[in-house]
DNA sequence: TCAAACTGAACGAATTTCGTTCTGTTTACT
DNA sequence: AGTAAACAGAACGAAATTCGTTCAGTTTGA
């Protein structure tokens, strides 16, 4: 057997080319191409390039919810579990770009089970009385959207020296607001 | 009149978009829609869009053989002359990637007028004694392309921390060899 | 030595892209 | 205000690209 199997040639190969270019302008006799495999192999593996994106997405979503179990089952403080599970998806959207997906296949329901997840997760730490309760988590959840669109578009960069800042920055602000003074 | 004229508006976005996914997977009308014009009035310019590559290229020749020319007008050193002509076309091609033009159009006549002119001042130098005469000139250019093509790769990025040191670097090494010693 | 997985070329079908044409609007200038 | 040139937007057939399959022959591994 070949070392990395002509499936994870391709996957490997897709997502190189997928970040670099966008989904949409790669054709599959290029990927085939550049990941060294003919296109009935292709075909044999992936019914089309829909198909490959899918698998591509489900297998972002089960490394994404895998690294949240990991976290929850972590003995650290509460605000510390929902701080890396908050940027966790930021901080990987930084190192991979991984917004290709989106752009020929939906994305919703992987999307629905991380708000789904991070908003239980929210909801237990109210009742035990960890985190105030008189913000919406709608609210909440809209918040933390925009802000990680203020992180994609990167346009932070000409403020801030690096993400790990950027991170930092709005984790404070988020948890402890703006004011030096005591909660009122 | 609109400040940056239509055609200019196509130029400047054809380059953008172009130097970020090459010049074969931008369409005509992706380029229209973000150019904010209408693809009647991008065939009112350009024939299509070859000929608008063929405008990108003889704008770009032109003003790297005006910059050739205000070299070769400077008061300063011959040795330092030829340093800036020798890296104008490397610097440039770090600063903004012009690659994708060769992609779909012949730059064969602006390439043959570089070197044509390079090895021209060479020539000059040569007879002026300023430079040794025991290295064949068309040797000579072999050595530099392959170098550009090293520098262009960015392999060199793995070993040297900028591209001003690696341009320091080379202009060292072929200019004064790696011997200490003085010429045998 | 057999079976499974692979390649490369060729192919028609589906889709995209091209370049043009039309009608109507905006703009700059008088 | 009136004119001419440049423009937008939609629609279109033609050309080119991409898709997905088929087939005949090779490579790989048990």
């Amino acid at each position: 057997m070949s070392r990395p199997s002509k499936r994870e040639q391709i996957l490997q190969t897709a997502h190189e080319l997928f970040s670099r270019h966008g989904a949409k302008r790669v054709t599959v006799e290029e990927l085939c191409r550049v990941a060294g495999v003919s296109k009935v192999t292709f075909y044999r593996h992936f019914a089309n390039k829909i198909a490959l994106l899918e698998t591509i997405r489900d297998r972002v979503a089960d490394e994404t919810f895998a690294a949240f179990d990991a976290i929850d089952a972590l003995d650290i403080p509460f605000v510390e579990k929902i701080e890396r599970m908050t940027w966790y998806k930021a901080g990987q959207a930084h190192r991979m770009n991984v917004d290709y997906i989106r752009e020929l296949v939906s994305t919703d329901a992987v999307h629905a089970e991380v708000k789904r997840r991070f908003q239980a997760n929210l909801r237990r730490a109210r009742e035990r009385g960890e985190i105030r309760s008189d913000i919406d988590l709608e609210f909440h959840w809209l918040v933390l959207q925009k802000c990680n669109e203020l992180f994609v578009e990167g346009a932070w960069q000409e403020v801030l020296p690096d993400a790990a800042t950027f991170t930092r920055q709005l984790r404070t602000l988020l948890w402890f607001g703006l004011l030096t003074r005591e909660d009122p």
